[in-house]
DNA sequence: TTAGGGTTACAG
DNA sequence: CTGTAACCCTAA
């Protein structure tokens, strides 16, 4: 045939991604007429920048599509609508409940699930997700589905990085209400979110930290400067590293598990929230999987 | 021109 | 054989 399979280099790689944040995806012919691309992607077509995005998209959400939507997570009607991503609902992280006080029930099987190791990497997605809960200003900390569209309407995200967010979140989701869990029995109380430090301070700092008061959501505010420069940092993630990231962010849900684990130790009625954690993780290495990209990028 | 469905080349 | 990535076809 006419083309022998030229396989996509690094370099070109990080030419379609750079050119997708400054034109946005779709712009493929104004991508590649931008003298700023056009060297690098000279032997490419604006059909195959639209289906080399399209294949980074896909493995960037179905990672390791091996054992994809077997995890048939039960909806205990506790835990709304999930991914699945009914096919087209606007956009995409807006799946899953929203706080969820004080959710006793809950009760699913959920098998165990195997996440690679973490590895740790950059992320600043946690002062990202800060600034929308800052900017929101809900004391209690804001569900998902509003610091999503928060952040969506903000900045303009590629797919990839969309999903590491919507698995953030859930990630978080989980922190908090494990943190509420602890309370209730009053096992050592951690915060949430205290220090805009890196990224490992998410959930991994529980632990059996002394006196610490941290009880409250202390949120700090960013300037939007920050927030700009994270950003842009984070749109120009290798996929290696967004896939890094992502493990990362699963990685912190397991943790959050083994908290809820422990803490049942101590209060066996914690564990129905630890059963509802593993779920929550559960749906956060889902949608890790689930291959979705398809309509999303039409912000409202 | 683009989005999306199809097809083909290839590695595992 | 199977899954993935690069490529092709075409309606809108």
């Amino acid at each position: 045939m006419g083309a022998p399979k030229q396989k996509w280099t690094a370099e070109e790689e990080a030419a379609l991604r750079a050119g997708v944040v400054k034109h946005g995806a779709g712009k493929w012919r104004t991508i590649l007429k931008d003298p700023e691309f056009s060297g690098v992607l000279c032997l490419r077509s604006n059909v195959d920048l639209k289906d080399k995005w399209r294949n980074m998209s896909v493995t960037a959400n179905g990672w390791g599509s091996r054992e994809k939507a077997r995890i048939a997570l039960k909806k205990s009607r506790q835990i709304s609508k999930y991914d699945d991503i009914p096919k087209v609902l606007s956009t995409e992280v807006q799946d899953i409940d929203d706080e969820i006080v004080d959710s006793k029930p809950l009760s699913m099987s959920s098998e165990s699930l195997k996440i690679s190791g973490s590895k740790r990497s950059i992320s600043r997605l946690d002062d990202l997700i800060m600034e929308a809960i800052t900017n929101l200003k809900e004391p209690t900390g804001s569900n998902k589905t509003a610091i999503a569209m928060f952040i969506e309407e903000q900045y303009w995200l590629p797919p990839d990085f969309k999903q590491l967010l919507s698995a953030k979140l859930k990630a978080l989701t989980v922190s908090r209400k494990l943190i509420k869990v602890k309370r209730k029995y009053r096992i050592a109380p951690i915060s949430p979110f205290s220090e805009r430090r890196n990224s490992k301070t998410l959930l991994l700092e529980g632990r059996k930290m002394g006196p610490s008061k941290l009880e409250r959501d202390d949120i700090k505010i960013l300037t939007k400067a920050q927030v700009d420069a994270e950003l842009a940092r984070m749109r120009n993630m290798t996929a290696e590293e967004a896939a890094a990231v992502a493990a990362k962010a699963v990685s912190e849900a397991e943790a959050a598990i083994k908290e809820a684990e422990e803490a049942a130790r101590e209060a066996e009625a914690a564990e129905a929230d630890a059963e509802a954690a593993k779920a929550f993780a559960e749906a956060a290495m889902l949608t890790l999987k689930n291959r979705n990209a398809a309509k999303m990028m039409v912000r409202v």
